[in-house]
DNA sequence: ACCAAGACTTACCAAATGGTAGAAAAATAG
DNA sequence: CTATTTTTCTACCATTTGGTAAGTCTTGGT
């Protein structure tokens, strides 16, 4: 029928939608598959089982989170702002796809069962983005602090917005992409002036 | 038997419980009441529906959370530090209810069945605490910026390291007490060099 | 002693859930 | 065209789900 990976690939999209906006025990496969215009047992010949497609659709949603800021921090221009840098890209991953931080959301509370996957994929990024700023910080560049607060905060703040933009859209609010770029700007007087070390 | 209302407070607290940590698809009538030694119908009983009783855990928890913030906000004493005290304040509850915040995470998700009730509850309390800054901007004792996204901020910072504080404690880390002190102490610089005024 | 109300239980149920087995259809290779 | 492999489907199933109906037992009031 579908001769490549089509229907595998609508099946991720769809899933991602679901899981990011009511939940992994909030989905089910039948309806899912019914407002594919599929099969449920097509689901599962593709991903096994529904863990399977949690697996499957959380795989594909870190990479491309870091592909993004693994971008950013591999850069090394020392003229180039970083913290901008880094607030632009994550907000753009959020404006352009912000199911994607719908599920990060969903996956990370503690009783989720992708928890620890998220944990392990998501660490190494973490770890490296945690030990660059401590690295300004040792330098001077920023001022000390908890490195892992920050970020925290950071990406807090973030997830927050994306899913408070999907509300937004959602509601048929067609004013985000302005506000949005306006809080944007707002969390990075936010961040620099928290982070620039006192003089 | 019970004689008073003592097998519905004890229902209400292991629903908060299991709704904070695996959602509320996540959670099972039979479950529950297993876990409690009960029969599911006496939950029924009780709070007639499943969704009845998040209903009564979500009242009974934006209840605690408003009254101790109520606090806060309503006191006028210009010696004492607002900020201060809000941080305080919204700690203290996440260090001895960790679950609330929890479950104030779980039920502010976009497709959550009790989000409607939430912004109806919390709406008031939210739109006192923005005017509230908005005056204090107006004044000068805090710098011009978007009060909603720094209570946006605030607040998904604070459920961040609530959650994150009951993981660590699930975990068995029992550093937990001393490390969270030392976060608000960090949250509350931050929240300070980035709202006070340029001078 | 009796009764009414409250609290909790057993017995059931229809619907939905994730998943298995195996047939049918379609695409691909020879 | 035929054989094989990949993809999708129909049929079915055991279990779990939230919820209804109706009973039992306890308690307090009169």
């Amino acid at each position: 029928m579908a001769p490549r990976g089509e229907t595998k690939e609508r099946i991720l999209a769809k899933a991602l939608e679901s899981f990011s906006t009511v939940g992994y025990d909030g989905t089910s496969l039948d309806d899912l598959a019914e407002s594919l215009g599929i099969r449920k047992q097509t689901i599962l010949y593709h991903f096994v089982s529904k863990r399977g497609l949690l697996n499957a659709v959380l795989d594909e949603s870190v990479k491309i989170l870091t592909e993004s800021l693994e971008e950013v921090l591999a850069s090394n221009d020392p003229h180039r702002d970083r913290i901008e840098d880094l607030v632009r890209s994550v907000f753009r991953v959020a404006l352009e796809q912000p199911l994607l931080l719908g599920l990060l959301r969903e996956v990370s509370r503690p009783g989720s069962p992708a928890a620890p996957r998220l944990k392990n994929q998501m660490g190494p990024l973490m770890e490296r983005a945690i030990s660059w700023m401590e690295s300004e910080m040792e330098a001077g560049r920023m001022r000390k602090t908890d490195a892992q607060l920050v970020l925290l905060s950071a990406y807090s703040t973030v997830v927050g917005l994306a899913t408070e933009i999907e509300i937004l859209r959602t509601a048929g609010v067609e004013r985000v992409l302005r506000s949005s770029a306006q809080r944007r700007q707002e969390l990075l007087h936010f961040l620099r002036t928290s982070l620039t070390p006192a003089e």
